[in-house]
DNA sequence: CCAATAGTGAAACATGTGTGCTAAAAAAGA
DNA sequence: TCTTTTTTAGCACACATGTTTCACTATTGG
């Protein structure tokens, strides 16, 4: 038998290949050969991992979103395990820091926030990348769905707010942010993202 | 003398042919030679015009930001010169007709809408757009700002928050709303957008 | 040691791209 | 009609891309 590289692993690192090209050149420059490149892989390398280029752009896309949810859900369970607490301030705290996950407020992250932007909009033409992108959406939609189902469990909320309607707004503040931190991270830095969201909690609660 | 064409008419019919490849193929095959094809001239034809591919880019991203900012500028001096409401429903209103503009609610803005976020998301790597970006950034914190102005103007809203932040919160909720209704369109609907908007105008008074 | 095979590397092909250059066409003045 | 100048059209070159194909390497089980 031959030389045993773990081809799974072998697969990341070339999607690794992959953000990095996307968070330097964008998207349109991500090729086959400037991913080899980076990756220090022959071209040819590459394509015995992947089949397509397609294939490795789904799969690419794939992981990125996995790891951003997969940090969100870890989160998400703390606080879903934790006992609820009776003060708004805390509740605010608790639940910004799982949502936080979702935006770019490092360098890894905001690569990722990078990343994922693209992908999103190239899914907009590239049926290829169609169900990835649904499937992203899904997975936001869960987090951001079972924080509101906390805000509102907490019984702190004023008022009874429809929860798909706190959950719209909430998925478009994060969703804004995220693309103004991403596009002008000069205007928008993390601090400001965090204490954005954190607002924007207290005002769910206040309203 | 030859054949008299308006040359400002022809650049921007060469403008509304890059807007139409962007949105049925994406930005990433807005090439000279398929723009030409649907302009329905000849590639010699729209290289007459521009003297670059990045030249006729940066073009079309202008003539896109303004014709939005345009419009919500037209709606923003009527808000302005007509007497603030004493009611706070009826300022939502007002406000909300302004802001509408920024989002994709018809054909025509989602259009619109698709090929900002497109040429956005280039210019962070592609400084030959970088400009144009930032005034469209500009732009839009204008009218943002100025309907802001206007809410804490009417003395409608409860507390002294701070305009910076308001305005802050209501532009992430514009791009995220304009975002997912680009990307989503069967998921977000316009009439979704316009309730959204219409509620986060709402809890701002509120608050 | 050896042979089977995952992994690597390189060359070639067809296609699409931006751009430079040149020539035809067309229209408005003389 | 002729001339001038814009406008259009087309060719050609260099380059980058995805993909195919084939040979080569190196490692590991026997």
């Amino acid at each position: 038998m031959p030389k045993i590289v773990n081809a799974d692993d072998r697969r990341e690192l070339v999607a690794d290949a992959v953000f990095e090209v996307i968070n330097r050149q964008g998207l349109a420059q991500a090729s086959l050969r400037n991913v080899a490149e980076r990756a220090g892989l022959a071209l040819g390398s590459v394509r015995h991992y992947f089949e397509n280029q397609a294939e490795l752009m789904e799969f690419a896309f794939r992981v990125n979103s996995e790891r951003i949810h997969l940090r969100a859900l870890d989160r998400l369970e703390d606080l879903e395990q934790s006992a609820l607490p009776q003060d708004a301030g805390a509740l605010v705290e608790k639940c910004a820091v799982v949502l936080e996950e979702l935006l770019p407020l490092d360098a890894r992250s905001n690569a990722e926030a990078v990343v994922r932007t693209e992908f999103m909009l190239a899914a907009r033409t590239d049926v290829g990348l169609r169900d990835a992108a649904q499937d992203d959406y899904r997975a936001t939609g869960a987090v951001v769905g079972r924080v509101v189902l906390q805000l509102l469990e907490s019984g702190l909320m004023a008022g009874a707010p429809e929860p798909v309607d706190v959950a719209e707004r909430l998925i478009a503040v994060l969703d804004g942010l995220g693309l103004r931190m991403v596009l002008q991270p000069g205007w928008a830095g993390p601090e400001q993202g965090r204490a954005t969201l954190r607002r924007h909690l207290r005002a769910l609660l206040a309203a």
